[in-house]
DNA sequence: ACTTAATTTTAGAATCATTATAAACTATAA
DNA sequence: TTATAGTTTATAATGATTCTAAAATTAAGT
């Protein structure tokens, strides 16, 4: 399958070996029409639904890390309780749907830029992330 | 001393009773000149310093989401490692300063106003939050 | 002040997510 | 094919937070 073959080289380029478990976490993650967003659990529970011989939770959590370190995966600080990872890693923001605990991508071009009039002296801007909280509106 | 009845005074206002342990943690965190960040346990050693007959971690933790449930608190989601509190609980936003962790606020006049061309049918916006993460400039 | 009921605090146990460990396994390159 | 460096795994350890149930405190009525 040459999808498998893409995930292999992408992997391979980014000095991170092509094992089993990160072909098949890469597979579950990155070979969809559309990016999405999970938990750990929620990942884990993918894995064990959709296929596959088990995946060790350090691994896991080992190559989620691995991933977003490589710039594969944003996580995304909702709230003390849980850590979101993103499979879209462009410039983008998010609704938190605080009902159905859902997160939703705002694209970039749906916001208008945001200008900030202070600085902190010695200090750069590494990421701007707007979080807009949203409720049931009856 | 004044202090002391005000801040009974304000416990007794939003229907918690004044106990000793939390009219001590409303000291700490709302007899100050200016408002501040902070973490559970490093909230935990300014109460060690401080004073004080020793309090609880349970007391703590109950009191910090007492006072979060009733608008005293603020709660800034940063990072899975980390809960923030602040005890400015008017609208602003943050950056974050990633070497040396720690939060600052900026002034919600500071901030364009923030525009956002998106709506999620049924939902109403409850919050709007803007987290920059800073890093050092060299 | 005294009594009672409701609330709060507490130490310690329990839980949950995450990380560390170190042995077994696997990919890669010589 | 062999060596070695990297990876996975089960399990234990950790750390933050929550639970529990008993003891203490507060508030209100008498």
């Amino acid at each position: 399958m040459l999808k498998n073959q893409n995930i292999i080289q992408k992997l391979r380029d980014s000095g991170l070996r092509p094992t089993k478990q990160r072909v098949n976490i890469s597979k579950v993650l990155f070979d969809t029409d559309r990016t999405f967003h999970f938990t750990i659990n929620q990942l884990k529970q993918i894995l064990k639904k959709n296929n596959i011989d088990k995946i060790s939770q350090a691994t896991v959590y080992n190559t989620v890390h691995a991933f977003k370190k490589k710039g594969y995966l944003k996580e995304i600080p909702i709230n003390s309780e849980q850590s979101y990872f993103d499979t879209n890693t462009s410039h983008h923001h998010h609704f938190y749907n605080e009902n159905q605990k859902e997160l939703i991508d705002i694209d970039d071009v749906d916001v208008e830029p945001i200008k900030i009039k202070k600085q902190i002296p010695g200090k750069k801007i590494k990421s701007i992330e707007v979080l807009i909280k949203l409720e049931d509106s009856n």
